[in-house]
DNA sequence: GCCAACGTTGGC
DNA sequence: GCCAACGTTGGC
């Protein structure tokens, strides 16, 4: 089983709005680096769920992959921010997992927080000018980060 | 294939 | 709001 870390707005889409919503497809990622990291995601993996471009950002809870290689169905629609004309039925261009809520963090792991505990080399996230939106979490990387904060799990 | 222009991300 | 980083686009 592997771990993974995907970014996103809060005032887009945060942990409390996939707590709401149980199962959430992840759409909307356009980037290619981003879209191989998710296609080589697996059922059950577990997702660590990043608050970007927030106050402060920092890791806000976990999910895990509830079903892998999902087609994003935005990029056909002409009415989504995310459509890409190039992108067809027969050859889709961007693949994602559907994510379903596992827990929030009781305090939020702040950026600043990530950055004492981990080193560049062995954490991309905290790699200056790194914009990457999903990205793998090494072996080593995963507990020491829930050892950071105390689960809570909404109902 | 090169690279300048442009757009986006995301911390601050 | 600023701006560094960096990905993408398109002219050549």
């Amino acid at each position: 089983m592997a771990d993974w870390l995907v970014k996103s707005e809060p005032t887009v889409y945060s942990i409390d709005d996939l707590a709401r919503d149980r199962i959430e497809i992840w759409d909307g990622v356009r980037n290619y680096q981003a879209r191989n990291f998710l296609r080589q995601m697996q059922e059950s993996d577990r997702v660590f769920v990043y608050h970007s471009n927030a106050k402060p950002p920092g890791l806000a809870g976990l999910a895990e992959v509830v079903e892998a290689n999902v087609i994003d169905p935005t990029q056909f629609d002409p009415a989504s921010p995310y459509y890409d004309p190039k992108a067809t039925p027969d050859k889709p261009r961007w693949y994602t997992v559907k994510l379903g809520y596992v827990a929030t963090f009781a305090d939020l792991v702040p950026l600043d927080t990530l950055k004492a505990t981990f080193t560049p080399d062995e954490f991309v996230l905290v790699r200056r000018g790194n914009r990457l939106s999903v990205m793998p979490v090494e072996g080593a990387i995963a507990p020491r980060l829930l050892a950071l904060t105390t689960l809570r799990k909404e109902t």
